[in-house]
DNA sequence: AATTTTACTTTCATTTTAGAAGTAAAAAAT
DNA sequence: ATTTTTTACTTCTAAAATGAAAGTAAAATT
């Protein structure tokens, strides 16, 4: 008995909760986040995101949100060992989640925020919409 | 040895991997959307969320966003057996990420979120600036 | 043909969590 | 005044999740 549990249970029927039991974790969202700024990654590029994710982590990870349809995986053209990521529009639409969690990291954790990143959420304090916009285009 | 580790030791310098890094679970956002719709809350008011969250697991969350000053804990005016938590100004400002959070739920896990959420999210939706002025107001 | 790369899987020690039970002070009831 | 209940935790322990390291196997490169 290897089977993990394919049915999601939801703790309530409050969407807050509801999320938190996909995506409130420590790991999840930076391999959406890798994906919104990469638009396309392997199992190699996430794991040498800097924040170190180990590789059953991330393997577990990512058969997580392939099975929420959250991200797609196909083949590489040319390549057959490796696999392409790319997020779906269930996957984009988290966006704004993520911009709303870095603002919130600018205001309160600025000088330990990377002056490339305060860059980015100064240009989405400025005009948000855009910024949104120009992330969600894929 | 039982003392637990007091630095924030941050996995990055990236926003998001930074805000994980404190709320990246799936209880401490909760308690923070309990003090978003109640605005004051007990130890006991927290347990008896629909969510179940156990009476250590509840203590220590309080203690780390207490500690973070994303709320206070002050004194019943009456019993002293009783401590009222409050959000700060810097709690307050989890709110877009919450909201943003329960609109991602909204859209996706629809049929598994209550009627009533349904219609904050709705309300959200139709004017997102006004409902969060609403509720950051304390 | 040998070596390296990629995408994982497996193993195991450590950490985190859930759930239950316990504690101690204050408040309420008798 | 004494007992009971309430509140806010703490402690304990088994189970689950995690991190780190090592292993595997097929494909690509040398």
């Amino acid at each position: 008995m290897k089977e993990k549990k394919e049915i999601e249970n939801f703790r309530s029927n409050c969407p807050l909760s509801a999320s938190l039991d996909l995506f409130g974790d420590k790991w999840t969202l930076l391999i959406i986040r890798d994906l919104i700024f990469y638009k396309e990654r392997t199992f190699k590029d996430f794991s040498l995101a800097k924040e170190n994710i180990s590789s059953s982590r991330l393997a577990d990870r990512l058969s997580k949100l392939e099975k929420l349809n959250v991200m797609t995986k196909t083949n590489h053209p040319t390549n057959k060992k490796v696999f392409i990521y790319k997020l779906t529009q269930k996957g984009l639409d988290l966006i704004p989640i993520i911009a709303e969690f870095m603002n919130w990291s600018y205001v309160y954790l600025n000088e330990h925020v990377s002056e490339k990143s305060r860059e980015i959420v100064e240009a989405y304090r400025k005009n948000p919409k855009a910024v949104l916009t120009r992330f969600k285009q894929q």
